[in-house]
DNA sequence: GATAAAATAAACCAATTGGTTTATTTTGCC
DNA sequence: GGCAAAATAAACCAATTGGTTTATTTTATC
């Protein structure tokens, strides 16, 4: 079924699904349309048809993309680190500089995400569930992690504390995103620090 | 300018707003067309234009309303009660209930709406805005009243508790809608209500 | 029951929507 | 340099978009 791309057609799909991430991000799936699409991408309509059968699929293709983005860099936050304390605190600082380097024009697209498609798109919101289900697995794997390493609480609630993280963080994003100031997401982030310290043990 | 308008037609009005409302909230404002509003309103497109001048300013209108329906509701959970504790008790209960008895079809308008319209409906963004202050300002109010009463603990930090609060619920909010689920709210909620204890002291 | 307000029905608008097709050109690559 | 792959340009599609206008009918209210 699938043509095996030449590398020059590739590197244009890969150029397609990059701007249109931004687009995305930006006006969602419903505001944007083909028109901008060629716009931003300087690419033709047939080109765009030619790399992707619909306005769908390329949506569910720019945030796979957008996705991947936010997951390499909350990876690499936390890669120098083996201490799980450490590495929590990468993490937070990681979401402390969210607002001012986004990992893309926008802001999160987990969050811009999810609030369209639920109702609307059905395979969107089927990427963005997989998505905040690895977030989610990966607080909970670093809280186990720091649990077993003796460092964090042994009755700390793993699970429940990693929604907590996850729901916590992502209404900052949206306090900042709203106010378009960083300040909120710095006190919601401070605040949560406070209570994983509070719930885990100093780390 | 604005005409005195007849009791009847002030009836429509309202009727229109009041199902545009439940659409907007439902598919956005791009994702919702005049024929959407058409079909669901059961009024003509010409009835429409008689009283709103564009979908824009039908959108604000509908998004007052329904923000006006969350905060009557917040207020009302909380008024039989004098004493902060109860108070903010009552205001946990109250979202704990959020999912499953929405104020409005399609989620919390806050949320849905401040994701769509601050990077492209200014004059949505603005109400938005209003509307997060309302309630951020309730829950600061609540914690300052609390610490007057001598029953919160007089170090706490009661703006950015409010944040936190404001934050932490719609990310809650978020993840319920999300998953389809009430349960990460409740596991939000409850994690949120010990973090609370802590930094105001049993309530 | 008269009247004015409110709502309908429908024609109309230019522009845009998502999507398709085809012939032509540009291109990277062996 | 030749060839196939990739991209363009553009015509075309039916449908829909947000928005306007006008004549007609319904209706609430005095």
């Amino acid at each position: 079924m699938k043509a095996p791309l030449t590398p020059k057609a590739e590197q244009t799909r890969q150029r397609i699904i990059e701007q249109a991430a931004v687009l995305f991000n930006l006006k969602g799936f419903a505001g944007t349309s083909y028109q901008d699409l060629i716009e931003a991408t300087g690419v033709t309509k047939g080109c765009l048809y030619g790399h992707f059968a619909s306005k769908e699929e390329l949506a569910v293709e720019a945030f796979e993309y957008a996705a991947q983005i936010l997951i390499d860099k909350v990876g690499e936050a936390m890669a120098p680190y083996a201490h799980a304390g450490q590495r929590l605190r990468a993490l937070l600082q990681f979401y402390h500089t969210y607002l001012s380097k986004p990992v893309l024009a926008g802001g999160c697209p987990v969050l811009n995400t999810v609030v369209e498609a639920d109702d609307n798109q059905p395979a969107l919101h089927a990427r963005v569930i997989l998505v905040l289900n690895r977030l989610h697995k990966g607080v909970y794997k670093l809280i186990e992690l720091g649990k077993a390493q003796g460092h964090f609480k042994a009755s700390a609630n793993a699970q429940d504390l990693a929604t907590f993280f996850v729901a916590t963080v992502e209404g900052g994003i949206l306090l900042g995103k709203a106010y378009n100031d960083s300040k909120p997401l710095q006190t919601v982030l401070r605040q949560l620090e406070r209570c994983l310290q509070q719930e885990l043990g100093d780390f």
